[in-house]
DNA sequence: TTGCTTGCAAATGATTTGCACTGCT
DNA sequence: AGCAGTGCAAATCATTTGCAAGCAA
């Protein structure tokens, strides 16, 4: 099968790095996590995926989250939620309504990103550790959960 | 039994507003998450406390985290981590070491933090919802895990 | 004595895994 | 041929819960 769009061209090769095929079922969850508004649960997906199983879309997930492809994100609902690894999209945080757990992208503006960048580094190197990563989640009661 | 401490006290009130009793196993609890230089796991808490039952614990842990008392964490690992509540303390963010999960207190600088809340709760409005906490975690390898 | 608590044992449920089979390459 | 992928069924394991007994107001 021949890559066709520029995510697809990434995607394969994250995978082919970590001696993975770029299969049908992982395109197709790559590419509902690409339509979706935000991050997706797993029932979701299937939902979304039509007719894959329960453990082999558990388990591309678990194996493209190996290979960056594919981010999980675990806020304390029943389910994980999972998106498309940040290097495949754009840095963007999570707006986490605590009533239905539901999931929403936003942005922060840009200089106070990179001040929260330039904090982070100097905490972690007080604590002698490198930087992998950061998470700032809003929680929220939406609308319809009020 | 009596409030010996300006936080059992606290907690005290907190509980009985739920309509709860601050009892021993709940002060061994308590006693041992004001200890601890950052949120504990329930191994952890059980290492800590001596003689606890695990489920006792769990249904504790729970019950003071519906009352506002305790605040349940959750990363991914294997086990979620609890704290005091912000309430009860003072409000601050986590690092959280991606190679054996241990979590450390962080603060942020008090303009930072102001930047960020106001940016929340424009973000929240504009998505109409209310906004009811945030985290700002930071993710790293630490010393000994790199 | 009413109702919150507790400890034990058993259940729950999201996620993972063993295995035999299929399909690329 | 040789190894990665798939689907099913079964296992895992942190966490929750039912129940009978204990304890405080």
């Amino acid at each position: 099968m021949v890559p066709t769009t520029e995510l697809d061209r990434a995607v394969t090769d994250r995978l082919a790095s970590h001696d993975l095929r770029y299969t049908s079922g992982r395109r197709m969850i790559v590419s509902v996590l690409r339509k979706a508004d935000g991050p997706v649960t797993l029932p979701e997906l299937l939902e979304l995926a039509g007719d894959v199983p329960q453990s082999s879309a558990y388990r591309n997930l678990s194996v493209m989250e190996a290979a960056g492809v594919v981010r999980r994100l675990v806020h304390g609902g029943d389910h994980a939620h999972f998106e498309l690894a940040e290097e495949l999209t754009e840095h963007h945080h999570h707006l986490i309504c605590e009533g239905c757990g539901s999931v929403q992208d936003f942005t922060l503006d840009a200089n106070l990103e990179i001040a929260l960048d330039e904090t982070f580094s100097r905490i972690a190197s007080a604590a002698g550790a490198a930087v992998t990563g950061h998470t700032v989640d809003l929680f929220v009661t939406c609308r319809s959960c009020s």
